[in-house]
DNA sequence: GTGACGAGCGCATCTCA
DNA sequence: TGAGATGCGCC
DNA sequence: GTCAC
């Protein structure tokens, strides 16, 4: 993992047990229905410990926290934030550029030679991906894409996911689901596609992108999705590609017309046919329902993810996936009352 | 006091045999 | 050169 | 760090 967070006392380190605690702990306040008042009220609110509490008091006597204050005060930490504003940068990365000298993202320009790809185009853009896009320009992006989809081949489709279907008034990026008839998760004529349903697959590693580097050709998935982004390139509307594989895109996209001045993240997904419902709900979001919406499916006896809806045994052990088409059928299957999109915002 | 736990996956890139 | 490890982004 | 044991 990191590799010496041990040698110095770093106040960002990604994978330490206190930002998956402290995450925890912020995620139980933020959606308790009530104001907090003290740390012993806290307390009793789940993954709420002695610390945390400690610091609500600090915090709610003293109206900030000494730790935090420490914190904000060094330059290391400072330098990891102005730094990780890059995509494609996080702590790693960072650490390594302010042992090398590189704190500001000025000095960062200096240095072209130290990024990859990814942080090349992610510095280049750093400002126009942080301004929010307006959801009526997301409406023109979706419109385009849609249609540029659909002269390509008609039998794709497509939705665009996040909090645009959730109707925001303005997103952060676009999110793309494409799916074809022709790609199903049983992976028949296709090629080696393994039924996934990340239940029970660690971190399980494919040789995904051996298939598609090597010359002879690539996959099913691969082919489908390189056709849409070829063909969204042949208009200049994607102007660079972040990383791209047999079934993700990620990219930066800009309108045509003078209006559009600005480059936004765009993310294609190529989903099995038959996950690409349960796709969709889960990419709609927001992560909070979704949560709510799994917890409610073990409650009736499934397990629900980005891959599909599964019956849970009496053993618990996951059952074939229930065919599902419909965004509509899963609430049903779950006897989950039907919320539109827009109701999804929790 | 001790051990389990924290999401998991696709892609790019690095590391090492 | 290829398998595995690591970093990163992302509901 | 917090929780269940």
């Amino acid at each position: 993992m990191c590799a010496d967070s041990s040698s110095t006392p770093s106040t960002f380190s990604s994978d330490s047990k206190f930002s998956s605690t402290s995450r925890k702990a912020a995620s139980v306040l933020s959606h308790h229905p009530e104001r907090i008042t003290s740390g012993e009220q806290a307390r009793q609110l789940a993954g709420i410990g002695r610390k945390i509490a400690d610091k609500i008091d600090e915090f709610l006597q003293t109206g900030h926290l000494r730790k935090l204050d420490k914190i904000r005060a060094s330059d290391v930490a400072v330098a990891t934030a102005e730094l990780s504003r890059v995509s494609g940068i996080g702590p790693a990365k960072a650490r390594q550029l302010i042992d090398g000298g590189v704190r500001t993202l000025e000095e960062l320009r200096a240095r072209p030679e130290l990024l990859n790809r990814h942080q090349t185009l992610g510095l280049r853009y750093v400002t126009e991906f942080e301004s929010r896009i307006p959801r009526q320009e997301a409406a023109a992006i979706e419109r385009h894409v849609l249609h540029r989809v659909a002269e390509l081949d008609g039998r794709y489709r497509a939705t665009v996911c996040g909090s645009y279907r959730r109707g925001a008034e303005s997103s952060g990026d676009v999110d793309l689901l494409i799916t074809h008839p022709d790609y199903t998760s049983d992976g028949a004529e296709t090629g080696r596609r393994r039924t996934v349903d990340g239940a029970e697959t660690g971190r399980g590693r494919s040789a995904a992108g051996s298939a598609t580097a090597r010359g002879s050709g690539r996959s099913a998935g691969g082919r489908l999705l390189g056709a849409v982004v070829d063909h969204l390139s042949q208009d200049g509307f994607v102007t660079d590609t972040l990383s791209q594989g047999d079934s993700k895109f990620m990219g930066v996209c800009r309108l045509p017309g003078a209006q559009y001045t600005t480059h936004r993240r765009l993310d294609i997904r190529l989903v099995p046919h038959d996950q690409y419902h349960c796709a969709v709900l889960y990419f709609t979001g927001s992560d909070e329902f979704n949560r709510q919406m799994r917890a409610h499916a073990l409650e009736q006896g499934f397990t629900l993810n980005e891959y599909g809806l599964r019956p849970l045994g009496t053993t618990g052990v996951a059952g074939e996936p229930v065919p599902v088409g419909s965004e509509r059928e899963v609430f049903e299957y779950l006897q989950y009352p039907y919320r539109p999109p827009e109701q999804r915002n929790l």
